[in-house]
DNA sequence: AGGTAACCGAGACGGTACGTCGAGTCTTATG
DNA sequence: CATAAGACTCGACGTACCGTCTCGGTTACCT
C-alpha cells in the first residue's frame, strides 16, 4: 500500500517506456521484469511496488501511446455502412500490425488466467472501443435506420464478434473484405424489418 | 528423431491424462512439463522426446478426450434455428464447463503465439466443429432457406463470432440467451430478401 | 555533521531498546536496520545519521545496560582463589544467560570485520572487565601470592582465555565446574615456585 | 534429498576451488553464492542442492586445502616444553596469514549463529587439531612429565584458549613471544607437584 | 514574531543478493 | 535403445535490505 502521491513520475514513464520498446523486439513472451527494470534505469522493486503484474505494465504502457479517447468517437455522416467500414478497416489494420498486434494478442493470453487483469482491460480499452461503436449504432438507431428493439452491444458484437474470431482463432486471414462481408451481412441482420415498417418490431 | 514404433504407449497415455488432469486443476499457465511428469510417473526426457512444446501436449490431451468426429454432424430437422440452437447451446455448455473450458482456453493462448500450433489445431478440432455447422447451412440453403450467395464459412463466422467474443474477451457473461439472440440476429441476415423472393439475392 | 545539541533523546533510547530486543530475539545476524527503525518508530536516516554501523548501534545497546563501571572491581577477601571464582562464575552466568549473551557474541561477531569497532569495544568493555581482575591479581602478587615477574595482562588471559575458548568456539560447554578447574591451574602456574622460597622467581 | 552417488565431481570442485579464491580476493563477507556460481560455472542451484550454507561451503574449501590429517600429530622429542612451542608457533603464524585468518574469522563468526556448522566445523577442524595436541600431552603424562590427575582437554584449552581470546577478542597483538610465555605458564601449572613427587596429585 | 535551518517519521528510490522454480539438456541404471 | 529418475546450466522470479534521497511536520535558534 505505497504512498502514490509520492510516486516518481520520472520512473512510472521510463518504466513505461521501455516496456513499449522491449515488447516491440522481443515479444511478449520473452518479455521480462528484469529487462524492463534494467532498460529504464530502475529498480525491479519499484515494477513490483505500482503493478501487480507483467501484464498490467504492458497495458499501461499500451495505453499510453493510445492518444486521447475522444477520437474513438466514430464520426457521423449519415450513412452507417460507411462509418461501420472505417472502424471496421481500422481494427483490421491494427490487427495486422505486427507491433501492436503482438502486445494485443499478449494481452488477450493473460486475460484468460487473471480476472483482474481482463476487468481493467475491458474497461480501459475494449469497453470504450466498443462504446464508441455502440454509440454510432445508437445514432442509427435513433434516425430509424436500425431496429428498435436492439441490444446496442449485442449488436457490436455481431459486427467485431467475427473479425476477433478470425484474428484469435487464426481459421482464416484477417482481411478488409471479410470486414466489409460482416458488416453488410451484420447491417443486414440489424436493419428493420422491411415487410412492417410501422409494426412494432421484436426479437427474442 | 526418435523411433515411434518403440514408443510406450502406458507412458504416451499417462502423459495425456496427467496433463488434462493438471490444466483442469491449476490452468495453462501454472501448469509445467515437470508437474506433467511427475504426476505421469514419466521422465521429462519422455515428454521432450515426442512433443515439441507444452501446447502439443495439451493439443493432444485434448483430442484424446474429444470423441469421434461422426457425432459432429448436426441433426438436420428441417428447422434451421432448432437446429442452430441445438449447436450454440452446446457450445455455450462447453465453455462454461471449467474443466472442458480450461483446456481450450489454454489451447486458444498457445495458438497465439505457435503459428504451427494453431494450424493443426484448426485442422484437427476447429475446422471439423466448423464445417459441421456449414454442412447444416449448406442443407438449409440448398432448401432456399438461406441465401444463395452466401459464403457460408462466413456465415458460420456471424453465428459462433460473437459467442467466442465474450469468452475469450470477458467483455460481458457468455449465457444460452445470448447465444439465442445472436442465433436469431445471424439468421436474419443470412435469410433471403424477403421483399423480393423472385428476385436475385446480391450480397456486395 | 549533525549537531549532537539538536539530537532527539526520545529517539536514541528508542532504537537502542529496540536493538537489544531484537538481537535478542533474532539474532545479530538476521538484525536488520529496517527492523530496529520500525521497533523503534523511528526513521531510517535517524539511524544511519548517528552510527556508523549496524555494530556501532548493538554496541551502543550493550553499553546502555551495562551498569557502572565501579561495580566492576572485585572483592578483596585476602584470598585470590575465592574471590576469582566469583568472577569467573559470573563470567560463566553471563555468556550463559541467553539475552546477554546474544549482545555480546554479537559484538564479537562484529569485531572481527571491523576494527575501528573492535577498538572501541576493547576501550569501553572488555579493557575495563579485563583490568578489575588484574587490579586483584596485582593486590595478591604485592601480598606475595603470585609470581612477581608475572605479566599481569598475560595472568589474566590464562583465567579467562580458556573460558572464552569454550564460549567462541563451542568445542564444549562453558561450566562453573569448567571454570573452577581452569582457575585452579592457572593459580598454579601463576603462584610462586614453592621449591625456591627465598630465590627469585624468573619466568622466561 | 539428493542422491550423492550422482553429483557431479566436476563441479564440487570448482565450487570449492571457486569459493577458495573468491574468500581469499573479497573477503568472506563480500563473498555471495551468486558469485562463487558465477566464477565456478555452475548453477545455483547445484550449490544449494549440496551446501545449507555459504559457510558450509567455504568450510569445505578450507578443508579442501588441508593435507591430510596425519601431519596434524605433533613431533615427540621428549621435549614437551620445545614440542608445544611448534604448534602454538603454528597457531600464531596462521591466524596471522591474512588469508586464513580471513576465512577462519569468518567460519567463527558463521558459527556464533549457526549450530549446525559449529558442529561440523569443531568435529572436522578445531576437534582434530586439538586432539593432535592432547595425544602429545599424554605422552608427556605418560612420561611422568604431567600430573596424573589431568583432563586433557582441559590442559590443551590452558595452552590454546589465550592464543584464540587475543586473536578473537582483539585486546592486544597475537605473537610468538605471547605464545611463548603462555605455553611456559599452562606448563608450569601441568607440571606434577615438586613437593610431593611420590604422593597423589589430587586437582579440585 | 518570523524566518530558516536542522532533526524527525515516513517511505520511495536504485541496487544487490537472496533462495526458489522451471526450462531444456545430459547422464546413469534398468528393462 | 526407450525409459524413469534426476542432476546439471541457465535465467527469471518475487522478496528483503541496503544506504541514499525526497517529502512534510515540528522544534529551536537567529535575527
Amino acid at each position: 500500500m505505497p504512498d502514490p502521491t509520492r510516486r516518481s513520475e520520472r520512473s512510472r514513464h521510463a518504466i513505461l517506456t521501455a516496456a513499449h520498446e522491449l515488447v516491440g523486439e522481443v515479444g511478449y513472451r520473452k518479455l521480462t521484469i528484469e529487462a524492463i527494470a534494467a532498460r529504464a534505469g530502475v529498480g525491479k522493486q519499484t515494477i513490483y511496488r505500482w503493478w501487480p503484474s507483467k501484464g498490467a505494465v504492458v497495458l499501461d504502457a499500451m495505453l499510453a501511446t493510445v492518444s486521447d479517447p475522444a477520437d474513438l468517437a466514430l464520426p457521423d455522416t449519415g450513412d452507417v455502412d460507411a462509418d461501420l467500414r472505417g472502424v471496421v478497416h481500422a481494427i483490421v489494420a491494427e490487427l495486422a500490425d505486427p507491433t501492436l498486434s503482438g502486445t494485443s494478442r499478449a494481452l488477450m493470453i493473460e486475460i484468460q488466467e487473471d480476472p483482474g487483469l481482463a476487468e481493467s482491460m475491458v474497461e480501459r480499452i475494449l469497453g470504450p472501443n466498443l462504446a464508441a461503436i455502440a454509440d454510432r449504432l445508437r445514432a442509427a438507431q435513433d434516425a430509424g435506420q436500425l431496429r428498435r428493439d436492439l441490444d446496442l452491444s449485442v449488436a457490436v458484437e455481431m459486427i467485431v464478434g467475427p473479425l476477433y474470431h478470425r484474428w484469435l482463432l487464426r481459421t482464416a486471414p484477417l482481411t478488409p473484405a471479410y470486414a466489409d462481408t460482416v458488416t453488410d451481412l451484420a447491417l443486414r441482420a440489424l436493419a428493420p424489418d422491411r415487410l412492417a415498417p410501422h409494426g412494432e418490431d421484436r426479437l427474442e
